[in-house]
DNA sequence: AGGGCATTGACCACTTTGGTCAATTTAATA
DNA sequence: TATTAAATTGACCAAAGTGGTCAATGCCCT
């Protein structure tokens, strides 16, 4: 693989990790402008130098981060299945193809618990300069065709007036809201504000709200 | 009502009313810390001075509007009715209740469009100087009992196996679901910035979902 | 030993920060 | 209209924080 940042990527992956983390984090939660490069460094363990030894710039940085993180997303829908030969779209039943998903994105989001975050809020942001080069890496990713979740999928499954794509979507805002209830309960019931989330906590809920939607609007027959 | 800090009460409603909003967009957007109060100075149309003026100091601000959302909150569920004399707990159907929620909610959506994010990030809130405030006003409101959703509610309506509490749980995702795909459509079909979100659109689009969860989840003979 | 890369943190010029206050405007009263 | 008290302003302040630099150092491989 080409790549810009030749020096980032030759680090071992543990630093790479700690610095990709970071900056998701920080970025993520302040926005560009306010996001700061001390607390960034001081996150990631390395010092300010090394962090614009490798990216040049604040912008740079956060340019970088925003296309990896693109990348991912695109590889969630997108990428190989578990065995790695098969993509999802083998499976023609909806919710196995998202029990697929989910376990992709469980994966992703122990590997970057941030990440979300900042890609949900980098298209908003205001800062001029970034701006512009965000809707260009928009634009350059929207070209590439990205596997359609209900290409060859068995919808007539679904009980009749019900809309697979708001199933899709109710589900998703799903996994957004578990997450986020329990991460409140962690922080009502005084736990150590780093407590790592839960995750089979989180999967246990959500797998509770995809049971009660597949028993109630997927035709009875195929239950 | 006995208030600390008259200056601003006493403002004519339309001041008050920039006052509150910028400080819930700036507050809700950057946390603590980040917020400038130069931007919400400015966005409030307003000079520094006045600000200070009015409460002394960024902390009893960002209290202040802290301890003012909480109470629109616990008013969101627990006020009166359309009515202005009987609350909603006359109303014993489920979906009739969360119709009565979902028109203050608009209401006070419209009002203040940016408390929900505010509300929302505050008790995360990791500044030392007024993460313990939080936890007091916290405290404090969390002695007061609040009207339960799910008094004297047919609940029986319910397909058996449907959790009422994951319904709800679930239709509350849903509306925070729909404002923010709302939104991202706004912005990615290039409309102005600043665009104010159509409640039209959020509630037709709300509504569909609604109506899907109650046809599926609730007895055929209650619909 | 020495050459080349990786890493550091003190340092820089500059901006922004929360907060102050003398000066001014506004509004009410006499 | 004159007097006074309250409301409002923005220039100003010291202090902290900003993105970015670079000489010095550490580290590894011949």
């Amino acid at each position: 693989m080409i790549c810009i940042y030749e020096r980032f990527e030759n680090l071992d992956e543990a630093k790479k990790h700690a610095i990709l983390n970071a900056g998701f984090r920080i970025f993520g939660e302040y926005g560009y402008s306010k996001a700061s490069i001390e607390d960034m460094v001081k996150e990631a363990g390395i010092s300010k130098g090394s962090l614009f030894y490798y990216f040049g710039s604040k912008k740079n940085y956060f340019l970088f981060l925003y296309e990896y993180a693109a990348n991912m997303m695109k590889q969630l829908v997108d990428g190989p299945g578990e065995d790695r030969i098969s993509s999802y779209l083998d499976k023609t039943d909806f919710f196995e193809r998202l029990e697929d998903i989910k376990n992709r994105k469980m994966k992703m989001t122990i590997l970057h618990p941030y990440m979300g975050d900042f890609i949900k809020k980098a298209p908003f942001e205001a800062a001029k300069d970034v701006y512009k080069d965000i809707q260009l890496i928009n634009q350059r990713l929207a070209h590439e065709r990205i596997t359609d979740f209900f290409d060859n999928l068995d919808v007539y499954k679904f009980k009749d007036g019900v809309d697979p794509y708001m199933v899709l979507q109710l589900i998703s805002w799903c996994s957004e809201g578990v997450v986020n209830q329990i991460q409140l309960k962690n922080l009502i019931s005084q736990k150590d504000k780093n407590t790592e989330l839960d995750y089979n906590e989180v999967i246990q809920l959500y797998d509770k709200y995809v049971d009660m939607i597949k028993r109630n609007f997927y035709k009875e027959e195929y239950l």
